[in-house]
DNA sequence: ATGTCTTTGTGAACGCGTGCACAAAGATGG
DNA sequence: CCATCTTTGTGCACGCGTTCACAAAGACAT
């Protein structure tokens, strides 16, 4: 090993950053609106406004990719539209497996946003063997014996997990082992995964609670200017009903609370 | 990375970083499972592990919020999960309606990690009249004619979005109208919210795309646009030293097996 | 009590991302 | 062909977030 000099997160790829990648898909969706609305041509400014961003963000996004606008026009659509196509990689198809289909994995198998942008569900995984020839989505669940013979017949690099928290590590090893590269990870859990494997992260429950963070905010310097909060009590769980041994893809419990 | 969301020049934050309050649900998380095997301290370098972060930065998220550890020993794991639960706001109950009850949508009701965290799912509300008091997750699905009420009735301040694309804008107006001021949006569509309204965008396809954007840099990027599909791996990363001042000074990629 | 050892908390440096502001480039009209 | 107008592409500065490195603080042993 030599000292910290190669050592880095495999984030950056080439010289695009990775803030600029995160936004391209933004775009691309607002150009395929334009482009099916047959606009010809589109300014920085009115294809920020589409995507929701800056216009002098897009342009400097645009300038990682090339020079691609005309000046005093804007940028053709069609044209933009191909390019951002080819650097996400989307102009070839990739085959994607779902591990864990259960109520989310069966939304991400119905999920239309897939296939309509050069991936293909290549094949529905499950560890229940009830499940197994099950279709969903107009495919079969297989079983997860096969999760290796069926990501190497059909080439799969990309995976996404989405069963419980407690399956996916050991679901992730698998993927990895025969080939899969690139996660995208349901479950609430931390993976840890080789060098030059990416993983990325979607957390429901992260999000609201992110959510409620700026709600306590919003709802608290409005109403009581006074240090404790609106009404810091009242933790019902309520959880009577739910008793159901609900798979949602979490294996936490009530936190306790002391005081 | 929330869409709508306004870059007010701090003020109101209180002092605590947007990074900050996106890992905090992270570390509740660690320790959450860190309480269930009774572990009564924690330090800072063990729980950085468990979730997947730097410990430096760790002590300094926590930091913004007190001085909760003690030196020599480490963090309190119970009097830590109750700090960030209160600071998150997880201490109150969030009553939280879910618009859309297609796949997703019924996928996020069942999904177990809200009603641990303090979300409870106040209503299910759809558009098709079909779906109407057809229990999912064992809550009966509501027309969405009855929004407006369901919203004030329940005190909801919290929307879940699940719609398809089109639907979006027009609940979300209606959501804001009738009272909400978080929501989280899984439909792909930039919403525009009011100031004051926070939205977070969950976006499956865009996810898939930023991974097959690294996907395609590690398979060789020089592939043909004709989608030849990932065969073997053509390395042509070569021009891509230290050389030109404008790219990044980042040429290494990780040593990846090609499957 | 005192010294040692562990771990926190944080000052400071650094790098990335963002947004401003403007010059360059090209279209358009006379 | 020249003037003007529009819009891109980008140099620069600024602020946020990350990381390093270390002093301060406290536990623990003797």
């Amino acid at each position: 090993m030599a000292t910290g000099r190669t050592h880095r997160p495999a984030t950056r790829s080439r010289g695009i950053p990775e803030a600029t990648v995160a936004r391209l898909p933004l775009y691309l969706r607002a150009l395929t609106a334009l482009s099916e609305r047959s606009v010809p041509t589109v300014s920085s400014e009115e294809l920020a406004a589409a995507a929701g961003v800056n216009s002098a963000k897009l342009r400097k996004d645009f300038s990682y990719l090339g020079s691609y606008g005309t000046r005093g026009v804007g940028y053709d659509v069609e044209y933009l539209v191909y390019q951002i196509s080819r650097e996400l990689g989307l102009t070839q198809d990739w085959p994607v497996v779902i591990v864990g289909i259960g109520n989310l994995g069966a939304a991400l198998a119905n999920y239309g946003g897939f296939a309509s942008r050069g991936f293909r569900v290549a094949a529905l995984i499950d560890a229940d063997p009830a499940m197994a020839g099950k279709p969903v989505a107009g495919i079969p669940v297989q079983h997860s014996d096969d999760l290796e013979k069926i990501i190497q017949d059909n080439g799969v690099s990309i995976g996404v997990i989405a069963t419980p928290a407690g399956a996916a590590q050991p679901v992730c090893d698998r993927l990895v082992a025969a080939g899969v590269t690139s996660i995208l990870n349901f479950a609430p859990t931390v993976l840890s995964v080789p060098e030059g494997v990416d993983v990325r992260k979607v957390d429901l429950s992260i999000e609201l609670q992110i959510l409620a963070f700026h709600e306590q905010r919003k709802a608290g310097e409005e109403a009581h200017p006074d240090g404790t909060g609106p009404a810091a009590v009242t933790r019902e769980e309520s959880g009577d009903s739910a008793e159901s041994a609900d798979q949602g893809p979490d294996g936490d419990v009530p936190a306790v609370m002391p005081a």
